[in-house]
DNA sequence: AATCCGGGGTG
DNA sequence: CACCCAGGATT
C-alpha cells in the first residue's frame, strides 16, 4: 500500500496534461489507447487531435470512408490499427446499438482491443478493477519487485499480469493505472532513468541491487540476418563496368561490395 | 511460441 | 548504421 501511495502522490505531482485525461467519454479514452499502442505520446498527440476534431462522435467515424481514416493515420505506422479502429467503429454503431462495451470482458471482444487495451478502457473509463500491464508496468514492476522472468516469456506475462493485479488500487483504479503508466513513461524510463529523484529510492530493488540497466529481462529473438551472400557475375564482354544500378534493378535495395 | 506490422529514438 | 521500443493479430 505504501508502494500506491507514492505512486499516486507522485502521479498528482508530476502527470503531463493530456486531452484524453480531461474525459471519460470511453469513445475518446479507446481512440487515444489505440493511437497510443506501440506510439509515444509526443508523436501520437497531433493524430488524436485531429481524430478528434473530424470525427468527434463514433458515429462520425463509422460513417467515414476507410480511405480518409487511413489518409488521417498516415505516417504513424501499423496502419491495421486504423483498419481495426474503422471496423469496430462501425460494428459498435451497427451491431451494439451505438452503446460501447463497458466491461473488461465485452471490451476484450472488439477488434484490435487486447487484454492492455481492455484493462485500460475499462478501468480509465468505467472505473473497473482491471490492471493494465504495458510497456511500462513491465519495467516499473520489475525494477521495483526485483522481478528477473523474462517479460515475453508465457510465465512472464502471466507472471506480471498476476502481480499488476494484486496491486492494483480497488478504490481509484483508473487513477492507479495510468500513475504507474506515467511513471514509467516519463521517470522510470528505459534508458537513464531518474533514479536521483525517485520516491522509491529506498524501496526499489534493483536500485539496491545495481540491476536498473538489466531489467526488465527480455528474451533475445534469435533473429539470424543473412549478412553475407557472395556470388559470382560473368561480365558480359561488351560492357567496360559494373553497373550497380543494373543490380539493384535485380536484388533491390541491397548493399554490394565489389571484391 | 514465433513472426509480422511502421514509425521514432539512441548509441 | 545496428539495435531497441512494444500491443495485437496471425500462423
Amino acid at each position: 500500500m505504501d508502494f500506491n501511495h507514492k505512486l499516486i502522490t507522485w502521479y498528482s505531482d508530476k502527470k503531463r496534461e493530456l486531452p484524453w485525461r480531461e474525459t471519460s467519454n470511453p469513445y475518446y479514452i479507446w481512440l487515444s489507447e489505440i493511437i497510443l499502442q506501440q506510439t509515444q505520446v509526443k508523436q501520437g498527440l497531433p493524430y488524436y487531435d485531429a481524430f478528434v476534431t473530424q470525427y468527434p462522435t463514433i458515429f462520425d467515424l463509422a460513417n467515414a470512408s476507410e480511405t480518409s481514416i487511413l489518409k488521417l493515420w498516415q505516417g504513424l505506422g501499423y496502419y491495421s490499427r486504423a483498419r481495426n479502429l474503422h471496423f469496430t467503429a462501425k460494428h459498435i454503431v451497427n451491431e451494439l446499438d451505438g452503446k460501447f462495451p463497458n466491461t473488461y470482458k465485452d471490451l476484450l471482444k472488439l477488434k484490435g482491443v487486447g487484454d492492455y487495451t481492455a484493462s485500460a478502457i475499462a478501468s480509465i473509463a468505467f472505473n473497473e478493477v482491471a490492471a493494465v500491464v504495458d510497456g511500462n508496468v513491465y519495467r516499473v514492476l520489475s525494477r521495483y519487485f526485483g522481478i528477473e522472468t523474462p517479460i515475453n516469456s508465457t510465465l512472464g506475462i502471466k507472471e506480471f499480469k498476476s502481480l499488476a493485479s494484486t496491486l492494483i488500487d480497488h478504490k481509484q483504479p483508473a487513477t492507479y493505472n495510468q500513475a504507474i503508466m506515467e511513471f514509467g513513461a516519463i521517470q522510470c524510463k528505459p534508458k537513464n532513468p531518474d533514479c536521483t529523484v525517485c520516491p522509491f529510492q529506498d524501496s526499489c530493488v534493483a536500485l539496491q541491487n545495481q540491476m536498473v540497466d538489466v531489467l526488465p529481462v527480455k528474451l533475445k529473438k534469435t533473429k539470424v540476418t543473412v549478412k553475407y551472400f557472395n556470388f559470382l557475375v560473368f561480365m558480359d564482354p561488351n560492357k567496360k563496368h559494373f553497373s550497380k544500378n543494373a543490380l539493384k534493378k535485380v536484388f533491390g535495395n541491397i548493399s554490394f561490395n565489389f571484391l
